[in-house]
Order: C-alpha cells, then sequence, then structure tokens
DNA sequence: GTTTAGCACTTCACCTGTTTGAGTGCTAAA
DNA sequence: TTTAGCACTCAAACAGGTGAAGTGCTAAAC
C-alpha cells in the first residue's frame, strides 16, 4: 500500500515512469498487460493493475472509461517533469541545426527570436513561441538631441538596458543653437531616470514648467517620447508552426483546437505569465497549470533569453501535455542558451546596431 | 439552350444567383425545390433542375454527389463577384466601427495595418490579413551622415518613397572631420539613386575603389547598410483570428485547414500575390486562382493601402470561397481607404515619425 | 502478506444491413 | 417550352451484433 510519508514506493514510480513513457510514444491509453510485456517489469498484469488502481486513486493516472488503459494525469506529468525526467541526449542532427543557428546574419533581437522560435518549431514539431516582454525594469538613462538642420533633429532616448531608440523630429520652426542645447539639457535634467510607467503627465507638467521653453517646440517632443515609451513598453508574443499542432490526435478535436487558437491571440496572458517566469531554468507549465485555462490539455514549455544580464525575451513551444519533455527540454534549454550567448557576443564583435525607420521631409 | 455568343440567358443568371446567394446563406447544396419556393423565380422544379443541369455543364455549378443539390464552382463564384455582385449597405453599427479606427492612436504604419486587420477580422468574421510588400520600387536617394561623437554617428538613408532608415554606426577609432565629410560624399556619388537590388557586391566594390576612405571605415558601413536594405527589403504577413476560420463548415476537415495554415505561413506567396496585385481596387482571388494551390476552397480578398501615392501595405481577409461578397468587399474597400487617408492625412498634421531602436554603447 | 491466475463484466470501436429523405434525370403529357 | 410524375441514387442516420481490450474482484499459490 502507499507509504506513511504519501511518497510512492519505488515500484509505483517504475510502473508510473513506465506509462506515462508507453503514452507518450503513442498516444493511446496504456493498459497492464502492454506495461508487463513492454516495459522491464517482472510482475503480473494483475499486480501492474492494482497499482495502476492505486495510482488512480492518488491521482496520477485516469481512465477515460471503465474499459479503457490509463492516461496520465496533469499531476502523473508534473510528477514525472519534476522528478524522473530522463536526459535527452540530442542526435547530430539536431546539434548541428542548433549550431546553424549561429550562422545567422546579424540581426535584431526580434528576428533572432523568432529566427528561433522557427527553430524550435521545427526540431520539436511542435507550435513555436517567441515571446518580448515588457521591459517595465527599463529606465531612461539620458536624452541626445542630433541636429539635422535647424528644424529638424533625432532625438535619441538611451533607456538603462543598453537599448535607445531614435526619432526622428521636425518642428514647424527655426530653433536656435541655444534653444537646441537648452532643450536636450532640459529634458535629461526632468525625465532621464524615470522608468516608463513614470513617465507620467504629471511629471512632463513639471518639466514644461521647469524648462522655460515655448511649449510649441516641448508639445511634439512630448507626444514623441510618449510614444516611444509605449512602443518600448509593449510586449509581443509570436508563434511559428500553428498547423503542426494539428498532426496530433490531441487536438482532433477542432472545438478544443479552437478555443486554444482564440487564448493564444490573447497574447496578454502569455506575456504575464512568461514576465512572472524563472529567468534561471526551463519553465514547463501542464494543462490547468496554465493561468490560461482554455489552454487546459496543453503543455507551455520555454526558456528566458538574456542580454548582459538583462531578459530580453522567451523563446518556447506550445504541445499538447503529452510530449517527449525530455526531448523537447533539452532542446529548449540549448536554444535558449545559445540564443543568449549569441547576443551577448555578437554585442562584442560588432559596433552595427539596429536601426529603424524614420520619415524624411523629402525624397 | 445557352445562346450562340455564349452568353448565360438571363434566366441562368437569375437562377444561378439565386443558388450561390442561398448557398452563401446556408452554406449546404441546394436544390432545385428550395430555389422555386424561396426565390422569385415562377418555374416549376422541374424547369430550374433542367436550367441547373446546362449551369453545370457550362461549369458554373457542381455537384458533390449524384444525389445532392448544387455547389456553385469556383466559376461560378468567379462569375457571380465580376457581374452580380450587388452593394452592401453598411449597417450604423458598422459605420461606428469603422469611424473609430480614426481615433487610433498615431501609430506606425505597422501598426495601423495591423489593427485594420483586426478591425477586418471582427467585422467579416474571417481571418484577417495585413501585408507590408517589399518596396521594391524604393531606392536610396541619399544618405545623411550625423555625428554624435568623434566616433560614432548615425547614419541616414532616405528613400526615393520618403521613408528613412537610420542606423547607429560606431567606429573603433576617431574619424576626422574631413574623413567625415569625404564619406558622406562619397556615399552619395556612389550609391544614390540605387535601388535595393542594385546595391550589390560590384557597386560596393567599385565604391570601395573610388571613395579612396580607409576600408576599416568603409566595412562597417557597408555592413550596415547592406542590413538596412535587407531590413527594408523585408515584407511581411501578419494574420488576425485564425480561429475564427474554424467555425465553418468548410474548415471542419482538420487536414484541409491543417494545409491552409501551412500554406498562410509560407508568407512569400502572399506577399507575391499582393506585389502583383491592382492598386486601384479591391482584389479577389477565389480558390484555385490563387497561386498558392493550397489555398484551393479558400478566397483572398485585399486592398492595398497607400501612403503619398506609393503602395505601403495591403489590408483584407481570408475566408472561405463561400462568403457574403458584397459585404466583405465592402468592409475592405472602406477600411483600406480609410486607412490610406489616415496614413496620409496623419502626415500632413504631426512632425512625428516612426524610429527605431539602437544599441547604445553602454547604458 | 504478497502475488498471480482466472473469470465475469464493461465499454468502445467496428461492421453490417436497413431505412429515410432529399434531390436528381428522364419521359410523357400539357 | 414547360411541367407533372416516377424511378433511381446516394448519403446520412439508425439499430443490432461482434470482438477486442482492459478492468475489478476473488480465490488460490507462494
Amino acid at each position: 500500500m502507499s507509504l506513511n510519508n504519501g511518497e510512492l514506493s519505488e515500484r509505483k514510480k517504475l510502473i508510473l515512469k513506465a506509462i506515462i513513457d508507453a503514452h507518450i510514444e503513442n498516444g493511446e491509453p496504456v493498459g497492464s498487460r502492454y506495461i508487463m510485456q513492454n516495459a522491464q517489469i517482472a510482475y503480473s498484469s494483475a499486480t501492474i493493475r492494482n497499482e495502476m488502481a492505486e495510482l488512480e486513486e492518488l491521482g496520477y493516472l485516469e481512465q477515460p472509461h471503465t474499459s479503457a488503459g490509463r492516461v496520465p494525469s496533469e499531476l502523473g506529468y508534473r510528477f514525472y517533469v519534476d522528478t524522473m525526467l530522463s536526459h535527452y541526449a540530442m542526435t547530430q542532427r539536431e546539434i548541428a541545426e542548433l549550431n546553424n543557428l549561429m550562422r545567422v546574419k546579424q540581426a535584431e533581437v526580434d528576428t533572432i527570436l523568432e529566427q528561433a522560435s522557427k527553430l524550435a518549431s521545427a526540431l520539436t514539431n511542435y507550435t513555436g513561441i517567441s515571446v518580448k516582454p515588457k521591459p517595465t525594469a527599463a529606465s531612461i538613462s539620458r536624452f541626445e538631441t542630433v541636429w539635422v538642420d535647424s528644424r529638424s533633429f533625432i532625438l535619441v532616448m538611451v533607456t538603462s538596458t543598453g537599448v535607445a531608440k531614435s526619432k526622428f523630429v521636425r518642428l514647424g520652426f527655426d530653433a536656435s543653437r541655444e534653444t537646441a542645447a537648452r532643450l536636450a539639457a532640459a529634458l535629461n535634467a526632468n525625465l532621464a531616470g524615470l522608468s516608463a510607467d513614470q513617465i507620467t503627465l504629471p511629471a512632463i507638467m513639471r518639466m514644461e514648467a521647469a524648462m522655460g521653453i515655448d511649449s510649441v517646440l516641448v508639445n511634439p517632443i512630448i507626444k514623441c517620447i510618449y510614444e516611444t515609451m509605449s512602443e518600448l513598453d509593449d510586449g509581443d508574443v509570436r508563434f511559428e508552426g500553428i498547423n503542426r499542432l494539428l498532426q496530433y490526435p490531441e487536438y482532433a478535436d477542432i472545438g478544443r483546437f479552437k478555443r486554444l487558437l482564440g487564448a493564444l491571440e490573447e497574447k496578454q496572458d502569455i506575456l504575464d505569465l512568461v514576465s512572472g517566469a524563472r529567468a534561471d531554468n526551463v519553465n514547463i507549465y501542464i494543462g490547468s497549470e496554465n493561468t490560461v485555462d482554455v489552454m487546459q490539455n496543453s503543455s507551455l514549455i520555454f526558456k528566458t533569453v538574456h542580454r548582459r544580464g538583462h531578459t530580453v525575451g522567451a523563446i518556447g513551444i506550445i504541445g499538447p501535455c503529452r510530449m517527449d519533455y525530455s526531448r523537447v527540454v533539452t532542446m529548449i534549454e540549448h536554444l535558449a542558451t545559445q540564443v543568449s550567448s549569441m547576443l551577448d557576443g555578437d554585442e562584442s564583435q560588432t559596433n552595427l546596431l539596429n536601426g529603424g525607420e524614420h520619415n524624411a521631409g523629402k525624397g
């Protein structure tokens, strides 16, 4: 029977693992006879049946209907993932494909994340996900104004994370050298050091009062800063290979798939999930552990990606609860690590940095 | 019988329209009796049956199986769309929602397109699509170098379409005022006027030779230009509300839906399609008219979006061939026009233009 | 006390044949 | 040229039967 401390006996663990492995393999409920024959378990089917019944009572297994085999419950998967995940050895081909990522042309973070997600999807055969979270921690550390001519300049906002946004600003009038200098100084004095959510109307009004500069000048710049911050503040979630999910019988029910798709388009939930995730390890959310409850019957596995110690995104996959966790975890682990080191190494090698569109006054 | 010139008799047209309307309405094969009763066609079911048989022979109708009603063929839909599309009058609510789009906060083109696509999806209940095509026509009209300090500057590339890209460039050494000036001049002399695909290795080598500047300086800039052009050159296709399609019986077959999804992820095909589309009107691709042949049984409807006379994108929807064309076409027409005028009006009102990320040397 | 063989029972999946209803094509009459 | 009538076709829905897989339980074996 069950041990007094509530832990599973070794034999139960063995049987549970065998059942989960088998189910992951073929997707069907697994019966006692199958376990007896295919796993190295030297007990009769009757004994295994008894253990299975107890495992079900403990919540690790479920039975679709009376005369069906057993299927792992979410608790079962969780236990499996937490305590008996075996190490997956990547094949040569997989390693090669992963290394290939390094050859990707130098690109901005977004592009790299997307590429990685695509690769994750291809390697695991699940839906890849790339997340660019809200950099809530980011604050503006300084402003630079670079004047193109007397009535237009590029406003560069450098954030504490080392990322900068630039905006092309055109004034309706000529600004003197002196005004220009005063502008930059005032911006730095009043807004530098503030985080995205601190740049609010009061802060701006304070600045406007303190600056003593024509509001005609300040106004468009304020608008510009606002915009930029909101752009910076916007997270994004992208998926690659949603169609891959359709090959799994778990999603043969079109209704369930539809609900999952709907949930995925509510990107905010996923952003929240990723924002609250651990940075040091692969995160695994199984079934209803997902806050998004429509995502039941699906697992979300991802790892955050870093650059110079800051989280700049996450990559992972979404698939049915029944998935080859050891393989997937290994893949995501490697991939995220690879991307992180790529982002860091990248920095030291080159001076070319990602830029953006401006609109020129005339062609 | 069929008229000698191959055109359909009025009665055939009437019956064809009645069948298509009915099929669009309820999605099922429509029979002769139904047409006789529900449409204003004062002939017996037998007569209608005869006409239907002929319409089938002419290719406008199809029969799923012997004892089923008729279903419009792609040719039938095409004929319907080309010659008998009735004007759809938008409801107050629809007009309100469309006008609401105008209130969207000032944002970059991408965001606006995406918003519009979302709205299109919501209004039509099909999958929205937003396309940012390759601006193949774009050429670089001039370069500007804006020096931040002696070893870093922002390289601004203004394209003929009035859009500009900026890149932050940091050199490993100090550049003299004179070198800086020579650089800008050389860039303009050798690369200005070239289109994206003309900036090739030969052109660059020519410039490198002609410039007579240290290649240490030229090298990172070349890299930078290359990158920028490829970014500029990259189109993008985005979808909103893919799950909406699943409500239609056309996509109840999970295999077909899977193939469609796969095709949609091959964004290049759609980019090509949009690039070759007419700019002045709503484009309708029905079923296998799509070059992407997996998209059979689906229609793609879109209209290009303009800014100052240049195509900057397209918005539309994807749905089953059986769709309420008149309604959808009206929607997309209005939406795209709205966005275009918004982009143009927007320009004249504000001086704030979309910018991008730079990476600062240090935080 | 633990394990196992044996057996009755349950449930689903599959196959079969039958019925039903919608819709057609054809023919002959109006 | 149109229409009423009728035989025919086919898919979908229904009902019953069979078999396989797998369980739970009991009693015997270790």
